[in-house]
DNA sequence: ACTAGCCCCTGGGAGC
DNA sequence: TGCTCCCAGGGGCTAG
């Protein structure tokens, strides 16, 4: 599931391969992937753009194209950006970008959750789906008071309050888990119940497993790979995201599995109070 | 305003 | 061995 490290790394990656490479012809496999234009205005739309860097809000990951043209892309739970040579294909690749170096740039998505928008750049500042967004957790605007006003709003418990970005941008269900784990909360507990010090745990927790996981190249869990087909490191750090069964890395005792907002969610009964 | 639940998808694991 | 069933899960949407 690419959570904000995975879509980081894959920004980071494939910058170093697609910059400066002009988009010389397009092939849409399934059309739905392209959320707001016919494929067909969207093929005239970035044919011949170069592309000129990328950037990432929370999950979203956004391709700067010349003349003005700005794709904005969302994994979901099994997109992937790959850099390919000429002869690879695979039925899960639904759009192809034919760039100026003889590569080919391809989305590929297993369960077709995944989408892209293709917007200008002055109606970026009104896009929806990024307006929406709490802060960066590696931003400056990601501070402890806004986290603790913030959280105190919502009644429910506090993992499902992580996955949802409004409050902080890029959580997903992994690092929800891993974070809860590290600041020693339970994910059952309300978040308006929260100790300030529980709070103040939870906000380093966020800021100490996101730079890391970026730093491992995000986690390797079902089929994220980088775009060059490699995995992440994060997985062999994970303590307890689906671990269940096994011992607990701080205390030996087994560790649950529960299902909260219809997502699995893992924790140690000891360690988590 | 907030929250719970459904839906989109398909590979893969469980069960028989 | 091979079939069927059902689960995973981000986020948009609807209903309460």
């Amino acid at each position: 599931m690419p959570e904000l490290p995975e879509v980081e790394t894959v920004r980071r990656l494939l910058e170093k391969k697609i910059i400066g490479k002009s988009i010389k012809d397009i092939k849409i496999n399934f059309p739905k992937i392209i959320a707001n234009l016919s494929f067909q205005k969207f093929i005239g739309r970035v044919r011949e753009r170069k592309i000129l860097f990328l950037s990432r809000r929370g999950k979203f990951l956004i391709f700067h194209l010349s003349g003005g043209k700005i794709l904005i892309s969302h994994l979901r739970m099994t997109g992937q950006w790959l850099v390919v040579k000429p002869a690879a294909d695979s039925k899960f690749i639904h759009l192809v970008f034919y760039l100026s170096n003889g590569h080919k740039l391809v989305y590929s998505d297993i369960r077709k959750f995944g989408r892209i928008w293709l917007i200008d750049k002055k109606e970026l500042p009104k896009f929806k789906p990024l307006l929406k967004l709490g802060p960066e957790p590696m931003s400056a605007e990601f501070s402890l008071a806004d986290f603790r006003k913030r959280l105190r709003k919502y009644k429910t418990r506090i993992k499902t309050v992580l996955l949802n970005q409004e409050l902080v941008a890029g959580l997903g269900n992994i690092y929800a888990d891993e974070v809860l784990f590290l600041a020693g909360v339970r994910p059952t507990r309300k978040a308006n119940n929260l100790t300030r010090t529980e709070i103040s745990k939870i906000y380093e927790a966020i800021k100490d497993i996101i730079p890391l996981a970026i730093r491992h190249k995000g986690t390797t869990v079902v089929n994220y790979t980088t775009p060059d087909g490699g995995s992440g490191g994060f997985q062999e750090k994970l303590k307890v995201y689906g671990r269940k069964g096994q011992e607990c890395p701080r205390c030996g005792r087994e560790i649950r599995r529960i299902v909260l907002g219809g997502r699995g969610t893992h924790y140690c009964p000891k360690c988590q109070r």
